[in-house]
DNA sequence: GGCAAAATGTACGAACTAGTACGTTCTCTT
DNA sequence: AAGAGAACGTACTAGTTCGTACATTTTGCC
């Protein structure tokens, strides 16, 4: 913090030989091209000298603040799933008509899904592992999920004024809207290339937005107690 | 084919130190395994010594019948869609009331899914790979999906009788349907980890299985003209 | 200013992994 | 029955990959 230090360069420009230390962005700057990597190819698929390589720093960085490859993934992880638990908490939806807030999170949950293609790869992925790092995460098994309080407010609102008569939890609500949301990323290319239809065309994309909310809102409005009709199994 | 042949062992039963040529078995039975193996590490993960090891033959074998690991992984994808299909070909649907061949036809992917994990992971590995493998398959790209024109068939006689008003495509409504089926199994792990919810507990299945059902049902029933109200976006 | 701890860089190694060179046995055909 | 090709086994290698031993610089602090 003294003025005059001759050994030191500006701290602003700092494009001098002389190394300088920077823990935090060497951190990050590790954590962002991890993230690329195993959202990329996976945590078996994904090298680590691949990632030490892309990074400013070196291989011996990325064990000094992550211990190993698996503890790297873990991080980035972490990172990934606080990411979109702090945005979900942004959102601002019981000052809204029911109905609307219902549209209005599925809009979001659409566009999000959608737009963090990363995200749900490392999903994905960590469900191909079985959770086995995630169980290991105090960080994800502390971010508590509003989102499901905010959906049972919702639900609660809208079966007091009779607009929603479906007894359906939060939580299969919520199961429901991200499944379909979800899917049409992490199944993509499969899909696309059996059944010759593009996911990720924008038409196709406003169509299948519309048809989630659609169906999410006429079940809610039914009233959950469909005709069981006995079902002549093909055996 | 002759009879008497003072070296060869009884066809039957081959117990014997001497080796028998079975070609059609070994391969199938480095398939199976191979199928395991990339099923559960997927396809980095996945081990050709590991697969070699649990088979009646040796690693030689992999490479004379699939030429590289890729090639058995394709293989083994290949037979994976293979089996579903064949298997969607048997339902008969077309003799169904059009509400009761949706369901039958929910019922089956419901089932299916839930009990082919196996092909699940396979199909989640796959698209982590952007299904970059399975552009180069002759065999899955000429697998032609009956599904939609079955589903096809159900909604025309639907709508002519006037329980369907919904104009879907058969496509859009497969989706739909496969995503909710496909996510419970894909993303189980995480989901249960997050949501404390066990999404494999027979109760819970019964439940999500009404639910689609319903969904599915109402959606077909309703007009799909849902009010798009204009969405107030919180930024 | 000097010292200890934090932060960083270089070079290397042990273990693993896909794939193969080479040799043997079986089986079909004639 | 004999020859040819298909089916199979063993042992090995070249390249990769995670991780670390060792050395150096930077920085906060008294």
């Amino acid at each position: 913090m003294t003025a005059d230090d001759p050994t030191t360069p500006d701290a602003s420009t700092a494009s001098k030989p002389g190394r300088k230390n920077n823990p935090e962005a060497t951190r990050q700057n590790i954590l962002d091209v991890a993230r690329e990597e195993f959202a990329n190819l996976g945590f078996s698929g994904g090298r680590v000298d691949a990632i030490a390589e892309r990074t400013r720093t070196t291989k011996r960085m990325i064990y000094y603040y992550f211990g190993s490859k698996e503890g790297l993934y873990l991080a980035v992880l972490e990172q990934a799933y606080s990411d979109i638990r702090r945005i979900e908490n942004t959102l601002n939806l019981d000052n809204l008509e029911p109905e609307q807030a219902i549209r209005t999170l599925i809009d979001f949950t659409f566009d999000y899904q959608e737009q963090h293609e990363d995200f749900i790869r490392l999903v994905s992925i960590e469900n191909i592992h079985r959770a086995e790092h995630m169980k290991d995460s105090t960080v994800i098994a502390n971010l508590n999920v509003t989102v499901i309080d905010t959906i049972g407010r919702i639900l609660d609102a809208g079966r007091a004024t009779g607009v929603f008569r479906n007894p359906i939890s939060p939580t299969d609500l919520h199961l429901m809207i991200s499944a379909f949301c979800f899917f049409r990323v992490s199944n993509r290319h499969t899909f696309t290339l059996i059944f010759h239809q593009d996911l990720a065309a924008p038409a196709t994309r406003a169509r299948h937005k519309a048809m989630i909310a659609d169906a999410i809102i006429s079940l809610l409005k039914s009233d959950g107690t469909a005709p069981v009709l006995p079902l002549a199994h093909s055996t």
